[in-house]
DNA sequence: AGCATATATTTCGATATCGAAACATTGGAC
DNA sequence: GTCCAATGTTTCGATATCGAAATATATGCT
C-alpha cells in the first residue's frame, strides 16, 4: 500500500499509479546517469543538448528548449558550460540576429558519438526486465498520457 | 518515430519506451509542480519532506533520504530551507547523538494539511485521461521495473 | 521613419542536486 | 579505557533548474 492518503478511490488509484511511475523513472535514471557522468563527464542535460544537435543539426536555444523540455534560462546555462568545455559553439543567425545557433565542435561530435551507444545500451539493459509486450504497452499508455497533457 | 538512433531492434524499442516514459512523467510534473509552488510556496522536495514527516512522524535525514530518493547532502539543504521558513525543527536524538530528528512545527503541519488535498486532486485530474484499467496496468509495469532496478 | 509590440536570449537570485570530503558520534576489538 | 572502523550528518564546489526581469532584435502599424 504505497500511499497513506485518504481520498476518493479515484484519487488513491491515481496517486498510487503516479508514485510507481515516479519511482520507476527514477530507478532507470539511476541506472544510467552516473555512467554518463563518470564515463563521459556529461550531465543529463548536456547529453540531451549534444544528442539533439547531433541528430538534428544546429539549433537555437529556443528549439533546444522544446527538445529537452527545460526552461530557456536553463538552456542558456547548459550551453554556456558546453561552450566553455569546447563541445559546442554559438553563432548569430545570419538574417535574424536575435537567434544564436548552437553547433557541435569536432570535439563535441566525437564525445556524443562515443557516449551515445553506451547510453542506449544501458537503457536497453535496464528495460530488459520487461518483455517486449510490456514495453509496448508501457509506451502506449505513457504516450497517451503525455500527449493528453502536452502544453496546449 | 521518436528516436533516430540506429541500434538493434531491442535497443530501439527500449529507447522509444523510455523516451515516452520520461515525457509522460515530465508532463504530469508540469501539471502539478507549478501549483505547489504558486499556491503554497513549496518545491517538490520540500513537499516530499513535509509529507513524509506528516505521515510517518519525526524522521532523520537518513530516513528522509530513503523516502524522497535524494542524496543525503540534498536532504540537508532542503531541511535547512524548511527550518529557516519555520516549517520543521531539528532535534538531536536522545540516545544516538549523531542523528538529527526532523519534526513538523505547527505551521508546517498546517501548510502540509492545506497543500496535500489540492496536490492529490491535481495528480488525479491529470491521470483521468487514462481509464482505471490503464492506470492499473501502468502501475503494474512501472512497479515491476522499479522493483527490478531497486538498489541491491 | 518612428514606435509599440512581439519574439529570442540572457541575466539574476533562489532552490535543488550530486559526490567527495570533513566532522561527529557510536560501538566493537583489544 | 583506547583506538579504529562504521554510521550519520553537514560542508563544499559544481551544475541544474526555474521564473521574472532585462536586453536585443524584428515586425507591423501609421
Amino acid at each position: 500500500m504505497p500511499t497513506k492518503y485518504k481520498g476518493t478511490s479515484r484519487e488513491i488509484l491515481a496517486l498510487d499509479t503516479f508514485i510507481k511511475l515516479a519511482r520507476c523513472f527514477a530507478s532507470v535514471q539511476a541506472q544510467v546517469l552516473p555512467h554518463l557522468q563518470r564515463d563521459f563527464g556529461l550531465t543529463e542535460s548536456q547529453f540531451a543538448v549534444l544528442e539533439a544537435v547531433f541528430h538534428l543539426g544546429p539549433l537555437s536555444p529556443g528549439q533546444l528548449c522544446q527538445k529537452i523540455l527545460r526552461s530557456g534560462s536553463n538552456v542558456t546555462t547548459v550551453v554556456d558550460n558546453l561552450e566553455r568545455d569546447g563541445l559546442v559553439t554559438r553563432e548569430r543567425h545570419e538574417t535574424d540576429r536575435r537567434i544564436q545557433m548552437v553547433s557541435l565542435t569536432e570535439h563535441g561530435r566525437s564525445v556524443i558519438t562515443g557516449a551515445l551507444p553506451a547510453h542506449v545500451a544501458r537503457i536497453a539493459a535496464a528495460l530488459t526486465v520487461l518483455s517486449n509486450d510490456e514495453q509496448l504497452v508501457l509506451g502506449r499508455i505513457c504516450r497517451k498520457l503525455g500527449i493528453a497533457l502536452a502544453p496546449a
